[in-house]
DNA sequence: AGTGTTAAGTTAACGACGTTAAGTTCGCGC
DNA sequence: GCGCGAACTTAACGTCGTTAACTTAACACT
């Protein structure tokens, strides 16, 4: 038997199917494919049953959002913090380039769409223990940039927070612009790393 | 008499009064609120008029991003080109950053949509005497460095192109990042841009 | 055993969207 | 006076997100 009267099942993992389908979706077609009603036929359900775990569209996507920053956080945390910090920001910046190019779609989910969505995404969920991705992931530039301040003199009087959002300011322009105009940037994405990291490094510690 | 008799005017203006209709709503009710039938009302046409002006609404996009993008080349245009490069590329990130701010809508349309719109939007109008627009915003930065090189000897080896690869992402990441995230950015973007501008011009002299 | 109650999903529908096909009306050349 | 083509409209199709109302299954309690 096919059992399709596996109807009852809530509290259990219809919601992470939901999540499941809906990134398959994406991943494969693209954000313009993700609609409810894609969504409900992949996983064989009705589309209005997808409002029994999510509020309305925007919150699954909110939710794939927050899943993908924190896999983005994830892949900063693997860079050793042992490292000394100048290589440690030339790390940050190949693992957020790598992810931003592999993870077009949700890395444009999260930083590239409304500032309402964005905001959604960053706050964290409610019970979730993984939260707050975004400012853990935001940390790992700061904490750099404190170290540097700490130990150089070059760095003393600077702010790390301001450093790493002139840092991640610098990043995001690559990421974002890679992904939709790309063709007209002759430089890879990398090379541009090359090039604007070290250049930052270097003449924000001469700015003082 | 309201006159609701004004039937036969193709030619004329119909498809401008479509653009500045168009461009009226995006202004003032956001990218959300622009529709076929939205635009149609506005004119007082049917809907289905626009596509004897426009292949499909993403035409009409496009050509909304067209306009923006020449506005964009004007605005650096002003900048004066008797003044030294490095003073240039400051005021040129000062109106480059004013234009997304001013303009963030229509900055999202051209650089943060979809690559296909991008492509269309940067790919000039058969007919139009002020096409190219992007080459033509684009060509200031490269001019700048151009002259940096020829008239420096720490800029000698530098290919001036691709330094204004890394110029122009590090202003499209201030510039994108505030319309998206700006809540959680402590710094302003003309902060940013005076701490990234010259850090970037005093560290990739150096690079070599 | 029978009876509520509630959780889990469904069907049907609304209004809006982009877009197409078929129709209409107008003005001009002959 | 007649045809013709340009300019525009009406009607419709299929899609979308979302809501309201309905069904069905499982369990609690007397």
């Amino acid at each position: 038997m096919k059992s399709k009267n596996r109807k009852p099942q809530k509290g259990n993992d219809l919601r992470i199917e939901i999540l499941a389908a809906a990134g398959r979706i994406v991943l494969e077609q693209g954000f313009a494919a993700l609609s409810m009603r894609s969504v409900a036929q992949v996983i064989g359900y009705s589309p209005t049953t997808l409002y029994l775990y999510f509020k309305n569209r925007e919150a699954i996507v909110a939710e794939l959002g927050r899943l993908a920053l924190n896999q983005l956080a994830e892949e900063l945390g693997k860079v050793s913090s042992a490292r000394p910090p100048r290589e440690r920001l030339q790390a940050y910046a190949s693992a957020y380039l790598r992810f931003s190019a592999e993870n077009a779609d949700a890395y444009r989910l999260i930083f590239m769409e409304n500032a309402d969505l964005a905001d959604a995404i960053f706050r964290s969920r409610a019970g979730d223990d993984a939260s707050d991705a975004g400012a853990r992931a935001f940390a790992f530039f700061i904490q750099a940039f404190a170290e540097l301040a700490a130990t150089e003199p070059a760095w003393a009087g600077h702010d790390p927070k301001q450093n790493a959002e002139v840092y991640w300011a610098a990043l995001h322009g690559i990421a974002s612009l890679k992904i939709t105009c790309g063709k007209f940037l002759r430089t890879s994405a990398g090379d541009l790393a090359g090039l604007t990291v070290p250049a930052l490094l270097h003449g924000l510690a001469r700015t003082g």
